[in-house]
RNA sequence: GGCGACGUGGCCAAGUGGCUAAGGCAAGGGUCUGCAAAACCCUGAUCAUGGGUUCAAAUCCCAUCGUCGCCUCCA
């Protein structure tokens, strides 16, 4: 039974689909304007870890995540830069789709946008018009009406009263509740505009999503999805516009990740503490980002600086030594050693499921991981074989790859290889001397060359 | 000011009523090694603070202090 934790209901509470055997996820996808920040990672991974669990488990997921690509900010970038806002939006829209990928993160099963989604979009403001939960101002804006909606607020826990209070005092004029927010914006001089029944505009950032979910889904799903500074108003909005429209329940289950902290601040752009996914992986691997993410709690902020991603990739390199090579002399090892190895393997996949069945403890599943490492390492210690330490090691790759993570060895430009290994030989030869202090300025330059070089009873070993 | 989340060893963090409070990083000691590295073994927290409920609380309730997020665009 997996269980997960709710926004709408600040409980856990345990996942029952609308169909059978399969999950429909929306996640909320980024405006295109710039390049995307380990934030946004943090946020895609989140997801994927859970998409690849629950693919685990057998469900079948539809995974729809959008691109916000009609939007003021790309609009103004555009026009700072001279160029097109279509063109810069679809340059970062395959910017980020390349990020996701060296990520390692599974690609949507759709990646709708706000461009290609006009007609439905119209079409459900015309819906909410009809059921008089929206109107069309003077100007040619059309807004949702807040008031006319019973429920609005349950996501986040506000009232309308007690927003009022604390409401811009630079109301528009055209409203009718100062909270009503905008699903249709009447066009401004040069900006992109499409046809609508209200003379030529645009979308408001809300109504998007909801169509977009209609469109790719249907009117209710089972999990929506992002990051919880969308709770309100971007996830109450989208609430109030669908079940307005459908008079159904919209997500069953909502679910945000916590935010990235740079500083002891969320990292965003407004904020400008950025660092892009595209430096971060010219600096780290990316399984590094994902340790990171796995070993703390979705929901929680996360702390991104030097110190704990040292200590992700450190782990990262632990999980690795698990699935080194038995040396091809080992003589085998004892028959307790061994089913402690089989009872460790069994209780790893046990606690795996388990931890991740609660609300994707991931954190608690890479315990049961490292468990598991360490019985490993201690039976080839012990003298097993690689043919005693296969199905503990199998399971370390199968359960890392649910997480996501590839556990490659890392690469040095692939030239250098050979030469590496020739470096080696005669280093053999000059151990075999007892050449001590030649052999280890071999080893001490390789070092600061960035190779590690490991001395063994059964030979040398080098890695990046 | 309002709403929400949270505060566990130096750092990251699991655990939400009851066996010895997981695990990772860092640190110290040891085994192995020519020396290192890796691996393995060993060492440390009574759970922000103060009350309360209970036979029993890190785990429930109240208060205080502190941190973070949202209330404007934001993953």
């Amino acid at each position: 039974m997996i269980r997960l934790y709710n926004t709408l209901t600040r409980k856990k509470e345990e996942l029952q689909t609308l169909e059978p055997g399969v999950v429909k996820l929306y996640v909320c996808g980024p405006t295109v304007y710039n390049d995307a920040h380990v934030g946004h990672a943090m946020s895609a991974l989140v997801f994927d870890i859970i998409r690849r669990y629950l693919e685990y488990r057998g469900l079948d997921v539809r995974h729809v995540m959008n691109y916000t690509d009609v939007d003021d900010k790309i609009i103004n970038r555009a026009n700072e830069m001279g160029i097109d806002p279509f063109a810069l939006s679809k340059k970062y829209i395959d910017d980020f789709d390349q990020n996701l990928e060296d990520l390692n993160i599974l690609p949507a099963t759709a990646k709708p946008q706000v461009s290609k989604t006009m007609p439905q979009i119209i079409e459900f403001i015309q819906g909410l018009i009809q059921k008089e939960a929206a109107y069309a101002a003077p100007n040619g804006d059309v807004y949702f009406s807040v008031s006319e909606d019973e429920d609005y607020g349950k996501l986040s826990g506000r009232k309308l009263d007690d927003m009022q209070a604390g409401a811009r005092i630079e109301v528009e004029e055209t409203k009718s509740h100062p909270m009503d927010f905008a699903l249709w914006k009447a066009a401004k001089p040069g900006e992109p505009a499409w046809d609508s029944p209200w003379g030529k505009g645009r979308p408001g950032w809300h109504i998007e999503c909801s169509a977009m979910n209609l469109a790719e889904l249907g009117e209710q799903i089972d999990i929506h999805g992002g990051g919880n500074d969308l709770i309100f108003p971007h996830h109450e909005n989208e609430i109030a516009q669908t079940e307005s429209f459908t008079g159904k329940q919209f997500a069953r289950y909502w679910m945000h990740n916590g935010m990235l902290q740079l500083g002891g601040e969320k990292m965003s752009k407004s904020l400008g503490n950025i660092v892009s996914i595209k430096e971060f992986l010219s600096k780290r691997d990316a399984d590094v980002m994902r340790m990171l993410v796995l070993n703390g709690n979705y929901r929680s902020p996360l702390m991104f600086n030097e110190e704990t991603l040292d200590g992700a990739e450190k782990g990262l390199e632990r999980i690795k030594s698990a699935l080194k090579l038995a040396p091809a002399a080992a003589p085998g090892a004892a028959p307790e050693a061994l089913s402690a190895l089989e009872k460790q393997t069994a209780a790893t996949r046990e606690a795996f499921v388990a931890a991740m069945d609660d609300d994707f403890n991931a954190a608690g599943a890479l315990g049961g991981i490292f468990e598991l490492v360490r019985a490993i390492n201690a039976a080839r210690d012990a003298g097993a074989t690689g043919e005693q330490l296969q199905p503990a090691q199998d399971a370390i790759r199968e359960l890392a790859g649910v997480f996501g993570l590839r556990l490659a060895e890392k690469k040095g430009s692939g030239d250098a290889d050979k030469f590496i290994d020739l470096l080696l030989e005669v280093r053999a030869e000059v151990r075999a001397q007892k050449l001590w202090a030649l052999s280890d300025l071999i080893r001490d330059r390789l070092k600061a060359l960035g190779v590690t070089v490991e001395d063994s009873k059964q030979g040398s070993t080098w890695h990046w």
